[in-house]
Parts: C-alpha cells; structure tokens; sequence
DNA sequence: TATGCTATTCCTGAAAATGGAATAAATGGG
DNA sequence: CCCATTTATTCCATTTTCAGGAATAGCATA
C-alpha cells in the first residue's frame, strides 16, 4: 500500500483533473499510479471516491465532500516545508559558547555591527570555561583554545594563542628575573585549577617541558583573576596572549622567560557539523572567523 | 530519503518523548529510523531540529516552534482518515438505477420502510430502461432484468421474469385466440423499441424462437405504455410477468400461447465491484435482495 | 577508572513501488 | 456499421527504497 499523502495528493490531483489519466500527467507518474492510489484510498475510507468504467470517472458526492477537506489539510502540511523553509530575513537564535576570559572581551565589540545590522538575530550567550556537554548542547557556535577532539564538531583554526609568563614590574624589581625554569620555583607563582577534573593546570614550555608549581601563591579557577593578581603583584603567571598583550603593550606587565616559550595553542571557532547550518549560524559563523582571524579588528590585539 | 509524513510523525514522537530511543520505542521502530527521519527533516528544512551529542538529545529553539505546527497538521490530516472513517450512523447517498416499470412499482414501497428508519438516507433514485453507463456513473445499485455482461459489476439473480403473451378478453373475444406462432401475424400486436438502438424487440419463444411483427399496430418504447394499450384492447403484446401479474389475477387481461412460453429472464440487482462498499450502501443492497427475492413481499407478485 | 547506554553509520536482505505490456470496454470517425 | 483510438485496469518483472543487525564513538554513572 502507497503512504497515505501520496495518496490524498494523487486523489486532489485526479479530483481536479477530473480524469485519471490527466491527473498522471500532471504528477509526472503513470495512470497504474494513480488507480492503485485511489483504490488503496477507498479502501483505507470504506467508500468509494470515484464512480468509474472503463473509459471515464467521475468523482462521487463524498469524493467531493473529502477532496475539500483533504485539499486543506494537504495544505496546512505543505506550509511545514514552504514557509518554514523560507527564512523571512535572518532572524532567530543564535547560541554561542566561549571561555569568559574571550566572550567577555571580544564577542560583545565583534557581534555588535551584526546585531546593528540585522536586528531580528538573538544572541544567547553561554560564557564557559569548559565545553560541557550539557551546556553545549543549545549551542550554534564555539569559541575554544586548545584542541577540539570531538569529530562531530567542524572546527577551524582562527590565531594562534602564545602564552608568556609575566608579573608586574614592581614585583619584578623585588626579585630577581629568572633565567631558567629552575629559578621560577623560588618566586611566588599562581596556578590555574582546571574545572574539569579539579586539578591544577602545568605550566607549559617550550619542546613540551612542563612545569607543576610546587607551593602557587595563588590558586584559582578563573584566569582573569589570575590575571588581576599578576597585575597587583602578587604573582608570577602563565597568562595567555589575548589576556596579557594589552597590559604588556602599556607597560603594567612584563614578560620573562621569552626563550622558553611554549608553542602556541590555536584559538578554535567550531559548530556542530550533523545537519544543515542555516543562513543565521551561517552568518554569524563567518563574521566571528573573520572578526578573530583578522588581526587588523583586535583593538586589543590577540597573539603574535 | 523517507516520505515527509513520516519525516514529521517521527519528529513529533521525538519531540515529545524528549529521547530518540524513547521516540523508537514508542513508534515500534528501530532507534536508526528516528535519527535517519530527523536528519532527513532537517536537510529538508535547512534547520537544525535538535543539538545532539552521542549520549543525548535536546530539541532546538526552532524544532520547538517546528514542533507545534507539525502537530496541528498532523492532527488535521489523521482526520481525514479518522472522522470520515466513522460514519456517524448510517446516512448519505444511495444512488438506485431501474427500469421504470420496475421503479414506480417496487422500489417506493420496499424502500419506505428502510427510510422511515434510518432518516439521514438520502436516496437518489434515476429510472432509466437501459443501462447507460453515463447515468450509471452515479449508481450505487441497479436492478435490471437481463443479463449483466460487465464484468466489474457484483450481480445477483434475484426472482425469475417469465413473459407472457397477453390481451384484453375484450379483443380476445373479437379474435381468434392464437394456437400458433402463425397465428400470431394476423393479430394487431405490439412492438417495444430498444432505446439503445432504436430497433424493435423481437417477441420471445420457447426453443430460442424469436417472432419480429411486420405490421405492429402499436409501437412504442415504454412498456407500461404497451402494458395499457394490451388493457384498452388495442392489441396483443408480450409482457413481462411483473407488469401483467396483477391484470392477469384480476382477469382483466388473458394469456395465450402458454405452451410456447420463452424460458423466464432473470431479475438482477448489481453494485459496482471496485472499491469497498460503505455500510449504508451494503444495508439497502441487502434489503433490496431480501424484498425482491421474498415472494411473500411482493403485494403484487413478480412472476412465479 | 570501568561499564553501560545512546546516537550514529554502514551494510545487507527484504519489501514495496514503479512502469511496460496486455486486456477490456467505450467513444468517435470513416 | 465497423474499426481505430482512448481510457481504466490488471499482471508482472525490475528497480528502488526501507528496515534492522552489527559495529563505532562518546557521554554518563557507579
């Protein structure tokens, strides 16, 4: 037996057809097509739709009676597919996902001329410093520093993302600047805790050497704190490039240890990549690429 | 790819159920088909309908909205195949096509009885002497004396239809009686027309003997026309036994040629074969069987 | 850390739909 | 008046599609 849609759109078809054979060719199928559809149809209802011989049919009283209701319904389901297929205007939500340290200072300045310009688009925002899943799953659009290893996701390497250790110049002027890892172990350093799993990041250097502070002046979670004890002078920190730049281009911070710097880790922008990316995510997706690969847009600078 | 009814019954299922398994189960089919029907919708749509990671499922702000209009036509499309299942009661048309002689005698008084107790019966009687297809096109049970070639029509032999050759006593008085088909051509003697062809019926013997009058004193193409004429005297006519029986009885008019009878017709009620047959239609068609068929039935006899 | 569960992809056997050829009957023209 | 043409229909073989088992990947929970 056919699917029953097929066979009420055949049997509108041969109701204003008026024949069965043109019904056919107007559905671009074959005559069988058409009486198979209308007999499995009249026997699905119990009544018969046409009264027919073997030269003409004609549509009986109840035919007429279903054809009006079965047009209707026929098109309040195609409005499914037409109207919500046709996007009018870019419009709608829009989820994106980044650690706090970025949402909060890139993604409002860069979704600011979209937003201006395409006012119907809703930006829903969930800062985290994690990709949790749970989270991630309202999500449209990532921002991430590291690795995304997930093959659902379709990521892009945008910048790469330096990480210095720095301190403030007062602090710096207290102690002596090292020279080698072995020397920072004797200054006060702070460490950042990974949300993850509750333990402390190493610090990261270069040919892939690491280094766990044994006794950190400072322990915490977020590194925009980290980075606001490094500028009072608490501590020595690893503090990634688009955290620190601006504060090492003004002077507050200074860099050491420059010949022992790791290599870089990407800044990632990922979507999710099963089903079809609408013209919204789409849109927002390539302005953010742009807005963070190109170097020219950073008023703050990120990286290199 | 799967067909769109489908496509949106599994997206309404899932959407409700909150998980594809879930949503599996409760459609009786396998976890594969739900993730196939939804990524299928979702290339459809352009949109994404759910965010999705290996463990779970969360339905999208759109697939949302999605959600509530697929519903609604889902809704208004079960009932074309729900509400117009269930016929609330017995009513509706029934198209009846007969004789005339057959209709003005029988069909009022047998179906009375049937309209007093089912009111919402509508019945659409076209009394017509040949079978023309055009009309018939509207029929849904037909009676007919003769046989039905038409192979997609369901008959049924309900009574036989003997022939007699009958007269007035009045005329019979003026004229010899006949003893013999010879006989027969002295005799004023009417002849009916086939409508069909517009050719006169031959008159009917025992033996396959047919009997075609040269000089007919009446012509005519109804026979309750040629019926009154055999009872103002005008002339002899051959009868069928329906139309005669009840002048016979009364003696009003008299058989002759008994021994040269012509073997008895057949009275047949049929119904279109194609399709199925609704309820309303199966109840007059079996207690028009029942009427014509039961002897006791006929206030006026029908042969035998 | 290991186990179980869920979504997903791939693949193969099974089911269904599709259209060609043939049949039946009615219409229209020579 | 008969024959060719047209239309609905049935039968059948081919092709397409569908459905679920097995396997994979990744998240969640104990």
């Amino acid at each position: 037996m056919l699917n029953r849609m097929e066979m009420v759109r055949i049997f509108c078809t041969a109701a204003e057809a008026g024949s069965f054979r043109e019904a056919a060719t107007r559905l671009g199928i074959s005559p069988q097509g058409v009486t198979r559809a209308i007999q499995a149809l009249e026997t699905e209802l119990g009544e018969s739709l046409f009264h027919r011989n073997t030269r003409q049919v004609s549509i009986t009283a109840f035919g007429q009676d279903y054809a009006k209701d079965a047009r209707s319904a026929l098109d309040h389901f195609d409005t499914l597919f037409r109207s919500h297929r046709t996007e009018p205007e870019l419009s709608g939500r829009v989820g994106i996902t980044a650690p706090h340290a970025i949402g909060r200072r890139f993604l409002i300045p860069f979704l600011q001329p979209l937003a201006a310009a395409h006012p119907d688009l809703q930006f829903d925002l969930r800062l985290e410093d994690q990709m949790t899943d749970a989270v991630e799953a309202h999500i449209d659009i990532g921002i991430r520093v590291g690795v995304i290893r997930d093959r659902r996701y379709v990521a892009r390497a945008l910048a790469p993302v330096p990480f210095y250790v720095v301190a403030c110049p007062s602090l710096i002027g207290q102690k002596t600047p090292p020279e080698s890892l072995d020397a920072l172990a004797k200054l006060p350093l702070s460490v950042l805790i990974d949300r993850k799993n509750g333990r402390p990041w190493p610090w990261l250097f270069a040919d892939g050497q690491t280094f766990a502070p044994r006794q950190p002046a400072l322990i915490c979670d977020d590194p925009d704190t980290e980075l606001e004890a490094t500028l009072a002078g608490m501590c020595f920190g690893q503090i990634p490039a688009y955290l620190a730049e601006p504060h090492l281009r003004s002077g507050k911070l200074v860099a050491v240890l420059a010949d022992h710097a790791p290599a870089p880790w990407d800044l990632f922008i990922y979507r999710p990549q099963q089903g079809p990316v609408s013209k919204r995510v789409r849109l927002v997706y390539d302005h953010l690429k742009q807005a963070f690969s190109n170097p020219k847009l950073f008023p703050q600078g990120l990286g290199t």
